[in-house]
RNA sequence: GCCAGCAUGCCAGAAUCCGGUUAAAUGGGGUCGCCUCGAAAGCGACUGAGUUUCGGCUCAUGCAGGUUCAAAUCCUGCUGCUGGCGCCA
């Protein structure tokens, strides 16, 4: 959600970015509505104080043992007069509301302005490209002649859109995560195991509800499956107002993830790149306003350490104005290569959305001016099947072999081969 | 899942039975100031939210409704917590 103080002092401003954006919404209407909101209620407001008043001179009245039957009289006018003008007050409450919660955030000045992803701008380009003198495999076939990823038991189990892990290759993806949540918590964040089913509170909170709810899966009990460790990471401090001493707060988080993918079929559905459910390890921050920007440099660098730890090439774009995802402010995105596509695959997102999920979520701190909205942060640290894709595809030997990096040999049992004539 | 009890500030806890002045007595904690070489103690101020023309005004006793001129207080539903029983990795 935007301030509305905001939209109301630079009306143009929010045109232009919800029409860069790709959206579609009639700012004049809501700014009627607001005029419409604001002035009612100042009305209720009114009605309401002279309610206070006679009720108070009635009690005066009874004490001394005088007969208020007069201003009971007066009184009993109110009621109806408090409730009409309460339900008009919440019926334009609730049509802003509506609105407003519609409204993406605000793209950061240096986000390109495009429609789509042909607009985004790469800022960075790490490692050499594998340059193999034999023809490498794809991931599905290397996973299937190792014998570390079985999809056809992942669709027997579940339909497409799954995977299993096996042997090694469960260990692998095991290795990744604990090298991903132990380079976060030796530089001081904080390691949660969530819930990762949440109520929609907490979707609200984070903004993918009301409008994304088709992409969650839903509980018969009415909850909903996380489809990232962001909503409960970012949500833990929902309706709680912070000291400004406690801020930053850095969260980690290893979970799966769950995705409906509605309406995304047919192109990237082979293999393990398009999912219903995956493993990721989240970063979350909590910060002050002041230092969003340079926290949301440091979240891309940390993502990117990753991979450099990992030998893994990749690249660094900034999305444009019409690829961003709807509570971003700004988005940098992440991709390793894939030799066998001769393409980059996006694996982490990193996204500043100021206070727009703050003031969604109510998370605000006590400063000496009153109380602000933090700013939020999130990011994937990294996603966990889209990077062994990379993995698998880039360490392939001849033999059709996978070395194994470095950093992760301690997490194999200091294991330097996945063999394939195992 | 069943039964019972409970829900007020940063914490504890009054007011609730029997509706009424201004919600928060009292204690603790915290912040700031005075005092001090410094600390402790002591003394003083501040310590729910929004809004404001800085005079105020509105909201706020778990949440949502109802009754009433008026609800922390009475009624209904829900949620959460605690205890007991049942089930259980």
């Amino acid at each position: 959600m935007i301030d509305i103080n905001y939209i109301r002092e630079n009306p143009n401003i929010v045109k232009k970015a919800v029409k860069d954006r790709g959206y579609d919404i009639d700012i004049e209407k809501l700014l009627k509505i607001d005029k419409d909101y604001r002035d009612e209620l100042q009305k209720l407001q009114e009605l309401k104080h002279r309610r206070n008043e006679i009720s108070q001179k009635i009690n005066k009245l009874k004490k001394q043992g005088k007969s208020a039957a007069s201003e009971i009289k007066k009184a009993k006018q109110l009621p109806e007069k408090i409730e009409k003008k309460q339900k008009n007050v919440d019926k334009l409450k609730k049509q802003r509301f509506e609105i407003e919660t519609g409204i993406p955030n605000l793209p950061d000045k240096t986000v390109p302005v495009g429609k789509d992803e042909e607009a985004n701008k790469e800022v960075k380009k790490w490692g050499k490209l594998p340059n193999f003198k034999f023809k490498p495999k794809a991931h599905w076939e290397l996973g299937k002649d190792l014998d570390i990823i079985d999809i056809e038991k992942s669709v027997k189990l579940s339909g497409s859109g799954f995977y299993v892990f096996k042997g090694l290759g469960a260990k692998l993806e095991r290795a990744l995560i604990n090298f991903f949540l132990d380079f976060h918590s030796k530089d001081g964040w904080t390691e949660i195991c969530p819930p990762i089913v949440v109520n929609k509170e907490a979707l609200f909170g984070t903004a993918q509800l009301p409008k994304f709810e088709e992409d969650l899966y839903k509980t018969t009990e009415g909850q909903y499956l996380i489809p990232t460790a962001e909503v409960p990471l970012t949500n833990m401090h929902r309706e709680e107002i912070l000291e400004a001493e406690d801020l930053p707060k850095y969260y980690t988080a290893y979970t799966p993830c769950f995705r409906t993918e509605a309406g995304r079929h047919g192109s990237e559905t082979r293999g393990i790149f398009r999912l219903h459910q995956f493993d990721k390890v989240e970063m979350v921050k909590l910060c002050h306003p002041d230092h969003s920007e340079k926290e949301l440099e440091d979240m891309r660098q940390r993502a990117e350490k990753l991979l450099e730890m990992l030998n893994i090439p990749y690249r660094t774009l900034i999305l444009s104005t019409g690829d961003m995802g709807f509570a971003a402010s700004k988005t940098y995105d992440i991709e390793v290569y894939s030799p066998y596509q001769k393409k980059y695959l996006e694996t982490s997102s990193c996204s500043n959305c100021l206070d727009f999920q703050a003031r969604r979520m109510n998370t605000r701190f006590r400063t000496k001016q009153g109380n602000k909205y933090i700013h939020t942060l999130n990011g994937s640290g990294l996603a966990a099947p889209r990077l062994m894709i990379s993995l698998l595809e880039c360490n392939q030997l001849k033999d059709g072999s996978i070395k194994i990096p470095k950093v992760l040999q301690p997490y194999m049992g200091g294991l330097k081969k996945i063999k394939a004539d195992k």
